[in-house]
DNA sequence: GTCTATAAATGGATAGAC
DNA sequence: GTCTATCCATTTATAGAC
């Protein structure tokens, strides 16, 4: 599945993250870790010596991914839905797969039991995150392609909860629940128009 | 806190579902039952022999709480808005307080790791729940209180993430981002309307 | 960087006395 | 129904050899 070519800090980086999206921090162990990637627990504590520090290298892998995909959703070449498009059902909902929920999500519900390190940065990237939807609702409204009602802040909070909501759904229910979800955040952003024809239909 | 009055097997299943609200299921232990409510773990055992067994007991208790929040909604002297706004910011919020989501939020999120029989109710208190607010939708769509787009089953769904998002959200970042959620909802809710006054507006 | 070995603590669970 | 005592597996973590 994976071609062998990432040194062994990014491979149990790379593995961590999506134990993190299945199971959740608390839920996996060094000794997970161990059996899959072939190595033993006292491997991995030498390169992460305590949980906590594999914990914060994780956010950090988790803000070198968001400002990423931010990067390359702002290059598409398209209108602000292109680009929300790109984020949401292309970025995020290829990291996740059928079987992941973000791994924001699943820090948000582990928020009791996460040392404080993680949860500081886990913070930062939720504010990120609502203003990088923010940026691309204003952009929205000024084009015009964006018809919904509310301050920018708000729909922002609206919109994020929306799709990672879609996602943990579609984890038990399947895919025509995010499918819903999508298409309904549509018809909301877009506001009076149409889904699909863009046809003005003004009463 | 607490009036002593219930039995034990009651008391054990407020306190787990308060720690399933904060940490999730797999992160309390029966030590944590046992500290807290001063008895040995042996004791919890006694009344729920295995940890699954607490596991659907909780299930059970958050089902008998849905089926109750949810006539004490019907039963409202009011519109859909307001049997909506009963469901989600009194009885939801009340049980959520500052520091804890709901409870099939929780369950949600651990779902990798919860046993079968778990899994089976959530799917189950998930479906149920969609159909209620799919009921409060329709209502309020026939008698003229929502003006919403798109299907009953997609809005339906779409509120249920809105709000349990608004209820993780706010555990991390505070009151504010749960009321601009709640008041973006009720935006959306209305369609073409104010949001106070009901005064039609119609362009 | 990886291993063996091991420690110390915790978690789920049971047996049997009171 | 509650206790003491105990078991076994797991988890985080460290020491030290290769």
């Amino acid at each position: 599945m994976q071609v062998r070519m990432k040194n062994r800090k990014d491979q149990i980086i790379t593995l961590a993250l999506e134990l993190l999206q299945t199971r959740g921090f608390d839920s996996f162990s060094y000794q997970d870790l161990s059996r899959e990637l072939g190595i033993t627990k006292a491997s991995i504590h030498h390169h992460f010596p305590k949980k906590v520090d594999l914990g914060v290298a994780l956010c950090e892998s988790i803000k070198r991914w968001h400002d990423r995909e931010y990067a390359k959703a702002r290059a598409i070449d398209g209108g602000a839905l292109d680009k929300m498009n790109y984020y949401i059902n292309t970025a995020l909902r290829t990291v996740c797969g059928i079987d992941k929920i973000c791994p924001l999500s699943s820090l948000h519900a582990d928020m009791a039991t996460l040392p404080e390190e993680m949860i500081r940065v886990m913070k930062k990237l939720d504010v990120e995150e609502l203003e990088f939807m923010a940026e691309l609702l204003q952009e929205g409204r000024d084009s015009g392609e964006f018809n919904f009602k509310g301050s920018i802040e708000a729909q922002a909070v609206l919109c994020v909860m929306i799709y990672k909501g879609a996602l943990q759904y579609s984890r038990i229910h399947g895919d025509q629940i995010y499918i819903d979800a999508m298409q309904q955040l549509n018809i909301l952003l877009r506001g009076e128009q149409e889904a699909q024809g863009k046809s003005a239909r003004s009463a």
